[in-house]
DNA sequence: GGTTTTCATTGATTTGAGTCAAGAAATTAA
DNA sequence: TTAATTTCTTGACTCAAATCAATGAAAACC
């Protein structure tokens, strides 16, 4: 499936666009590519495009002076805008880095909200988006509170399973709060 | 200040609503009184009112089988619904539970939809909301990312002192994600 | 006002994850 | 393929918070 396919279907299945406001919004689109080890996004910058992952791995975290903490993994297609600091132009306090060499298209603020005045369903989208944020922030903090970091785990192997074929342990340790070496005994119960 | 008066004052300084939608919005809502100890809201249930506290203390929090995590306090005048679970009628995964008696103002889901489709500060104020719980939820992530327990105690007492006056601190405690024995040692070396 | 219950503190002990360090395995580079 | 680097595992030890238990203080109740 092409780049631009990949976006169309995402959007079809996943948001309320009429087809003509579609096409005019993926067509605005711009490719971009980042190496392994490249940071797409900083602590304290703000937003300036939406961005959409096309291919490659994305781990975003937490980052103060003497310690990170992962809160995510990409990998599918979707989008890794973080919203609030592009909807609010306030600075973002998280990091993206890419695990892999990574392609990305992208649509500058500007051409956004170009796009928000002209069709409805632009707006639907970013309401869309900030609804799906809430439940997804109060679904993984229940998960959080109702597992232990071995339960946790579980739950990866069963519902995240290319997380564990391509992303290092010891980024997964960190996602689910421990270290490397209490990840590796946890594995070696199980 | 009336119970009205502090629903308008709240909202016009908060929400961007037009006068006329502001006084009819603020008409509909009726009184409830709730009892120390009583559940307003129970894991499993879906939002059918917008609610909002008045008076009085309600304590927010996760429970299972085994054990509770408080995640919130309200004391201050403000909507204390579960917005996901009234938007998506979808069942709510928390508890709302009153520290001292209560009164609420509610307006039922099917008053709300009628005036959401009256008029346009109706959507722009569950937008609002949604956006508003998005970046409380990222706020509240990196803080409890970046400080210890200790430091959230001291953030608390810096930043939420009325907690500390009126909140036991088990309940504390429980938000902070520790034991009471282990915040009373912290108290003791601060 | 006195009694009962709840809440907070303190001490002794246990426990589970973190730390430190070494080596094995796997991946990447040459 | 071999060498170099990175990642993962394992063991010994440390430490901070949980647990268990008892007491003291405060609040709620009659």
């Amino acid at each position: 499936m092409s780049e631009t396919d990949k976006l169309f279907f995402f959007f079809s299945s996943e948001f309320p666009f009429n087809k003509e406001g579609l096409e005019e919004f993926i067509g605005t689109f711009k490719n971009k590519k980042y190496k392994k080890n490249e940071l797409i996004l900083k602590c304290g910058e703000t937003e300036k495009e939406l961005r959409f992952l096309d291919k490659g791995i994305v781990r975003e975290f937490y980052a103060s002076s003497d310690k990170e903490k992962n809160i995510n993994f990409y990998i599918d297609t979707e989008f890794i805008t973080d919203f609030s600091s592009f909807t609010h132009s306030t600075p973002t306090k998280k990091f993206q880095e890419c695990l892999t060499d990574v392609n990305v298209r992208v649509l500058s603020k500007h051409s956004f909200l170009d796009f928000i005045n002209k069709y409805d369903c632009g707006k639907l989208f970013i309401e869309t988006i900030f609804q799906r944020l809430v439940a997804k922030n109060e679904n993984d903090e229940f998960i959080h509170f109702a597992n232990t970091a071995e339960e946790l785990y579980l739950d990866i192997m069963k519902n995240k399973p290319e997380w564990l074929k391509q992303i290092p342990q010891y980024h997964i340790a960190s996602y689910l709060g421990i270290k490397p070496e209490t990840l590796s005994r946890i594995r070696k119960r199980i």
